[in-house]
This record gives C-alpha cells, structure tokens and sequence, in this order.
DNA sequence: TAAGGTTAATTTGTTTATCAAACTAACTAA
DNA sequence: TTAGTTAGTTTGATAAACAAATTAACCTTA
C-alpha cells in the first residue's frame, strides 16, 4: 500500500492548485497566482513553464501595468482538449461534445426507438464517432466520454439496474473502452446532473446542493463539501422514494406515498388526466394550457408545487444544503410551481434552517446531465494529464 | 493565503499516519508500520523517533521473531494525556475523564433543576475540576474538553438553540475556554454521538454511518467517508422533523406528520398515556409490561416500531449508509421495537438499498455521546500535539 | 531624458524530507 | 560454527520549495 506522501506528491498538488487558479481566475500572471495561493514566486514559475509545456495554459501577452513591469497574463487553454457528454434519456439521447471549460462545441440528439443494450450502445457508438469527426486541431484531442444513466450505477461502472430502459446488469464501459480508451465514466443521470449544475450552472458557489432531477421519476445527487456524496456501492440519492404520506397513492416500488407519486412529472401527467377528454396529455400540452390560463391546470400546477415542497423540507431538514437545484423535464413547468412549492417548503422546514437553503432551477436546462457526464473524464484529465489520450489525438 | 503545501505537510501528514497505524493495529513494529503504509524503514524510524520523544508512543521491548532479528514493538501512550467529555442530557448531565483511547477512567452524573445558562455552566465547569482533581500523572494532563448539547450548535460553537433546555443563543465556548484553554469543542448531541460510536462503538468499520439519537425527539448524525457532515452553517441531521404522514398528529415545530411525532420517546410515552389510569408512565415504566408480556403494551412498541421503520426507510433511500446507530433513551426499548423495525424498513426501501444497510442499537449505551464528545478534542490534540495543554498539566 | 522607484519574473544557492543502498544488530536453523 | 533472515540505523543522493539576489521592463518626475 502507499498511501503516504511524498515530494511528487506535494509538487502534483501544487500543479493541480496552480491549474485550478488559473482556470478560476484568468487572466492572471504568475506574479498574481504567487501572491493568491501563497506559494513562492521561483516555485510558481516554474510550475506554470511545465503547464505551458504541456499546452493546458498559454501567455497571452502583457496585461496593465501598476506601476511597473508589465505582468505576463496566462490563460487557461480551452482548447487544449475535448469532451464527450452522453445523456440517455427516455425517448432519446443528447450527446455534447465539450471543450475543457464544458462549452458546447458540437452537440446532437438521437432518437431511441429500441431500448435493448446493445441497440443502443451501437448508437452510443455511433454517435461518438460522428462527433469526434472533423474535430478542430488540438493537442489531446478528445481525452474522454461520459455517460449519464436513468439508473443504479455500482462503483465499477456497472448499470445494476434501470427501470425505464428495462435494463440489468449492463456493462457500458467495457463495450466503450475497448473502442474509446480507458477515461470513460459511467454515472447516474442525477448525478451527472448535480455535478453538470455545480461546475457550469447554479451550483457554481455552493459547496453542499442537492440536484433534484424530475422527470418520470425523482433522482437526485447529493454534493457535499464540493464532491459527490456516493453512499455504500454508489446507490445514493434515491429520494423519489421516500415516504411523505404513509397510506398515499401505490406507487411502482410497491410502497405507498412515494414522493414521486405525488410530484413527478408522472404525478402530474396522471392526476391531469381527467382534465383532457380526447386524449392523455403530455407535459407540454399542460404547458399550454396553463399558459392560456386554465383555472384548472393552474391549480393541479399549483397542488404538484406544494407536494413538491413537502419533499424538499424533508431534504432541507436532513441536509441542510446550502443550495437545491431542480433540473429534468418538470422544471420546465418552473414558474407554475415555485411559489406553491416555496411556500409549503416555508411551512414545512425548521426555521434556521429555511433561511440558509436557497432553492433554483436547472440554468443548464436540459443539458444539466450530459455537461456533467462530459466533466467527469476532463476533471480525470486535469488530474493527472498524461492518462488518456484517445485514437482521435493519435490520428488527426 | 497559504493552500499550498510543502516538506513539513508531507512530514506531518506522514507523521499522523504513522501514529494512527499504531493507534490501530498496535503492537507493531517499525518494519510492519513500513510495510503496512508503504513508507521507507529509514523514514518510518526517523518519525517514530520523535513520537516517542514526545511521548505519544513508547517502546514495550522485543517481540516475537519470524527468522531473524526480534522486532521492537511499538504501543501508543493511551496515558500520553486524558479528554473530558459532557454530555447535557434534559434532566442530568454526564461527564466522563478518558485516556487517549477513549476509556473512561472517571465518570459522574450530575442532576440539573435549573436550566439557565449561568446554572448549568456552573454545573459544568464545578464537574470539569472535579474531574481535574488528582489526575494519575501524564506528560500532557487533560488536553481539552468537549461538549454535547441537545440543540442547534453554529459553526463559531454558538448554542444557537437548545428548545428541552429554554436556551438562545449561549456562547458555552467563550465561558469555557476562559479557564480551560482553546481546546475546547461545542457539538450538536447527535453528532457527538455519531462520532463516538463510530470511534469506539458500533460503527467501527464503517465510512458512511447515521446516528439516530431517538429521545423525546429524533436527532441525527451522519457521517460519510468518515467524517462529519455538517451542511451549512452546521445545521444538519434534523430528521425528527421530516414529513412522513402529510396530515399526521401536530408537531412542536408547528407542522404535521413529523416523523418524531410518530416514533419518539415522547411519541410512545404520549400514546401509552392511555393505557395508564393513575399517572403519565415513564419509559421505565412501560419496558416493565412488556417484560411481563402486556399484550397492549407490546403493540403498542410494535406500531413505534413499525414507525421508526418508515423513517428508516426514507434514510436508506435517500443516503444509502452503510450503518444506522439508533442511539439515546429509546435504545433501551431496542428489543421490543427491532422486529417491527426491520420489517418496515425492509418493506418500504429499495431492493438493493436494503441489502447493503446495517441497523444496529448504539453499543456504548447511554455514553455514546460523552464519549465521542470527549473524541473531539483528543483528534484536535493528536494532529497537532503542541496545540492545547492545559493548566493540569502546568500544575501537576 | 536620465534617475529613482516599482513590479514581474528568473536565477542561485540553501534547506529539508524522503528514499535507496549499505550497514550494523540480533536472531534462527542446520 | 556458519549461512541466511529480519530489524533497525547510517549515509549519501535526489527533488521540491524557499529566500535572497538578480535581471527585466515598466512608470514617474524632476
């Protein structure tokens, strides 16, 4: 075992911190990063010349001077790599190709039509490979591919289980290594979700959140103290089957009271139901019926809201996050449920606590899950940059 | 600002794991410590030198040999220094003296009547010197204190609130540390409690574990990857007051259905009232019938139990622990309350939740949080061993 | 416009913690 | 007795961070 330090240690770190400033707070100089990370000058210089040599950050010229010599500012190099964020979705896939910095380069959506395993992991495939062509030139190329689920993803990258795909005990990331190379991740969709929100949406300032990801279901990730809560073997998060009301609605588990009989996606399609007489709705046409101002949707919109609310006091209470997130389908119904919703989260969390949390939606929308699948292999790239390096940077 | 790190982080980071290897599988040598953690013999004798120096770990002579030259085996000095820990329970407070492995060597209850502030400080600090009196001789003598308060404790140690005790607001910190020094820490009672059954208790081997501190309501704490989770401003693990019945009994804190209302000490006392002509029975009480085998008596537990299983459930679905510790009073009624306890929860979570989830009855007793309040300030001592010596130790 | 001051970045030499290798010490087994 | 084994220390090399000195490039102002 080693799990000691040593000198390459400390200097890694060092190289990790400096990287990390960089990518924070550019355009700076190296004079800047010496003075905000307190690390010595000599140090920090020599750190940044690996960096440049290695093409993550670049100079980009003299910035203003204050007083004397002109600092040299450094830029994080955007460009220095690409990333492949898959989100698989229950009637498609979204698939993004990112630059380091998780803007959206290229970005596709694949409709599904055959669920089995292998169906879509050929249009996983294939997707992948249309979006790595033609890709601008780059020094790493695409160092990675991240795929968010609808399910349980165990610590090995292994799907256990995902009821809306009809899936178990599918294995993504041996059928994608063997084309793709080594940096894949595979994770649950919220998950993915909170990290995407965290990195490049609402979550940028919060160290503790709670992604809730509301579609047919209610998933969530659950990040503390700027990482990934993960649980035993990774099965975390699974909050749309908590209890909130002991003899409620039957809900597809087998118990009874579910969250998510009451506030899904699901929850509303189904109790909006009787309001349409020709046919069963779907969220968008409820939209629009709310949009025109139907009594009647706006209070069913009204009731999810509150139902909503009594699940995220739960959350509130027990985990007292600094910040929670709702992303997925439901949270394009946003502006009917919020003040529904708020108010019974008011009613129903300790006050101390109430005042601390602060509850958003998705500002990635809908992107929320394959921006932070295609983090995960750029995170393990930063890392540690010699790892993985795909075909795409060999063959350019 | 100094993230940064450097030789001496290395030094003491190598330093901490050395002792804690000792602290864990001692006896042991110098050549196992260099094996086990990976670092060179040379630099593993360096360390171990200056901790016997200091006299955190002493020699106990030759051990048995496998081939060759005998090994010298290593102890940690339990006697290096003793921790006080109080815990402020609604009617008594309890106060241990501990070595540095936690064994009590002292302990004393101490009833209270008046819950002011300035009365049960005084009750604290007149108990503390008790404790102080004629301490066997040590090197260190008490290195800190730590506390457990049945109430909201913020980030600064402030008693933000303490509802059973009538407290705002109170700075035990500040009063405290004026005459035992710095090494002084304010905890929430449950997280106390999650962290001395993690320690010393239940939760041993486990990384990811809730506590539940069930009295006359429900508290908890959780710990992952084997540290606190505090949530902002320190407010986590109010379970008590999750929504589980939409439109159950009133709560305390204004709302309906909390879980604490359903399966607390207060919620089984509240309900026994009935089966009771002449007085309010205690907890004591009532294991009595159900020892003697009181039919109504024995559903009635069962019901508790079946509620605690609900909540339970809710837990494991939403943080996936390894462990859950049922700690404080209504440990006591452990046996009459596991069977309905376990059905529910077995019922009511998730398939592949349920199997990885522990639930096991706090194995200090009643001291879980004494004991893990006493932790506080021996971790906060062995990771920085020159920080806190009190005056017991100038005046010995 | 030359001098003095200021900020940026690099160079030089020192410190210090780890490590590998060689060594001493102390034992076992045949 | 001798060869082999394990425990622990000593010695010298290496590498990373640091402080101080140095070079570089600017600004201000008399």
């Amino acid at each position: 075992m080693k799990i000691t330090g040593d000198q390459q240690l400390i200097k890694k770190m060092n190289k990790t911190i400096v990287l990390n400033t960089i990518r924070q707070q550019q355009p700076l100089s190296r004079a800047d990063i010496s003075s905000v990370i307190g690390l010595n000058k000599a140090t920090v210089s020599s750190l940044v010349s690996e960096l440049i040599e290695s093409q993550l950050v670049s100079e980009i010229g003299p910035g203003e001077s204050s007083g004397g010599r002109k600092p040299t500012l450094l830029l994080f190099n955007r460009s220095a790599g690409f990333a492949i964020g898959v989100d698989i979705r229950v009637n498609d896939l979204l698939a993004v190709l990112v630059d380091m910095e998780g803007n959206v380069i290229r970005e596709k959506t694949v409709p599904l039509e055959d669920y089995s395993p292998g169906k879509v992991l050929d249009q996983i495939r294939k997707t992948i490979r249309g979006l790595m062509r033609r890709l601008p030139a780059s020094p790493y190329g695409v160092v990675g591919i991240g795929i968010g689920v609808p399910g349980l993803v165990d610590e090995k990258s292994q799907v256990i289980s995902a009821p809306n795909l009809g899936w178990d005990n599918v294995d993504l990331y041996e059928a994608l290594s063997a084309e793709f190379g080594s940096n894949i991740h595979i994770d649950n969709e919220a998950n993915a979700g909170a990290i995407g929100e965290k990195l490049y949406g609402a979550g940028r300032d919060s160290k503790d959140l709670i992604y809730l990801s509301i579609g047919i279901g209610i998933g969530s990730g659950i990040i503390v103290g700027g990482d990934l809560y993960r649980g035993t073997s990774n099965f975390s998060g699974e909050v749309g089957h908590m209890t909130v009301a002991e003899n409620g609605p039957l809900c597809r588990c087998g118990n009874r009271g579910c969250w998510e009989t009451l506030a899904s996606e699901k929850a509303l399609l189904d109790q909006a139901g009787t309001l349409w007489k020709d046919h069963a709705p779907s969220l968008e046409d409820i939209l629009k019926e709310a949009k025109q101002g139907n009594e009647k949707v706006l209070n069913l919109l009204e009731q999810i809201g509150s139902q909503l609310g009594v699940g995220l006091a739960n959350l509130v209470n027990i985990l007292n996050p600094e910040l929670i997130v709702i992303g997925n389908r439901l949270s394009l119904a946003g502006d009917y449920l919020r003040q529904a919703m708020l108010s019974t989260l008011g009613k129903r969390s300790l006050s101390y606590h109430r005042k601390q949390t602060h509850v958003d939606f998705a500002k990635l929308g809908i992107r929320s899950t394959a921006l932070g699948a295609a983090s995960l292999p750029i995170t393990a790239f930063l890392a540690d940059p010699d790892v993985s390096i795909t075909e795409a940077a060999l063959n350019p």
